[in-house]
DNA sequence: TACTAAATTAGAATAATTCTAAAAAACGTT
DNA sequence: AACGTTTTTTAGAATTATTCTAATTTAGTA
């Protein structure tokens, strides 16, 4: 999020608001979240705006759209390559810098022109752990 | 989808269906596909009845619920570990059988009880690539 | 064959996301 | 500083996937 050198985009208050909002920030926060916090400032702020602003960013390459919490989807704004951890309870999402280096067999790569991948770690946090329930297929 | 062998369910015309359906099948179909194919059979099946029996099945640990597709949940009835490739475009998922030995570091191991991991691999496949149209943002 | 718990059904309800059309605002140009 | 054009914001409606509900039916067992 190069801050506000925003060329080619309108600076809006609200854009700067979710901007700002989102530099730096590593909850992976939802489209609800971002429009909650956002909406503090700017009272009257519509969820268009905040689908619409997540949408320029994406197609301005400075924002992923995570497809990791099966309610919902879920931004992050570092865009550098990385993986996720997610906790199936309370879906908290967890940043991975590691770089594991995975190739794709020959097969896979002919039918395919592949741009990158991601993995998905799961598991249970330490907080839902403790907060106990049984462990069974529902999570 | 040990075929027939339902110890403990019920085993009702519609539910032998979507088993049927299920078994073998590789295309990651969603609850829509199923419902469709399904209702061939079945005229009076109701959504509720397939998200019922995908749901039953899975807490089974019988088939797998991916979160790849961002526009709707996909279904795996084959639940040994492995990985996928998605296309960006047309959203065709096919599987990636290979053991990648993947481990996280000790730091995320210390706050999560880690179950698995799962990789998606995106890119575009060959018949949307020759369809062509712009290759930006937008995918 | 009868019982009972579980499954099916149609349709309503919910939740995330997208769309719409009118009003407002950004930004380049006067 | 005001103007004009194009983009953005807004409130709310619309859409889509999924879940829920309550009544009816059915599988599996006694």
């Amino acid at each position: 999020m190069q801050k506000y050198r925003e060329i080619g985009l309108k600076l809006t208050p609200q854009r700067l608001a979710i901007l700002e909002y989102l530099d730096g920030n590593t909850s992976h926060p939802s489209a609800e979240d971002i429009y909650r916090e956002v909406k503090k400032r700017f009272p009257t702020m519509s969820f268009a705006t905040v689908y619409n602003t997540l949408e320029v960013l994406r197609k301005r390459g400075n924002l992923l759209e995570l497809t990791i919490d099966p309610e919902r989807k879920r931004y992050d704004p570092n865009t550098s390559p990385h993986h996720h951890l997610i906790c199936l309870r309370c879906k908290k999402i967890v940043d991975v810098h590691v770089d594991y280096r995975i190739d794709l067999p020959q097969k896979e790569r002919e039918s395919f022109e592949v741009f990158g991948n991601h993995i998905e770690f799961y598991g249970i946090c330490n907080n839902c752990k403790q907060k106990g329930g049984v462990m069974n297929g529902s999570v």
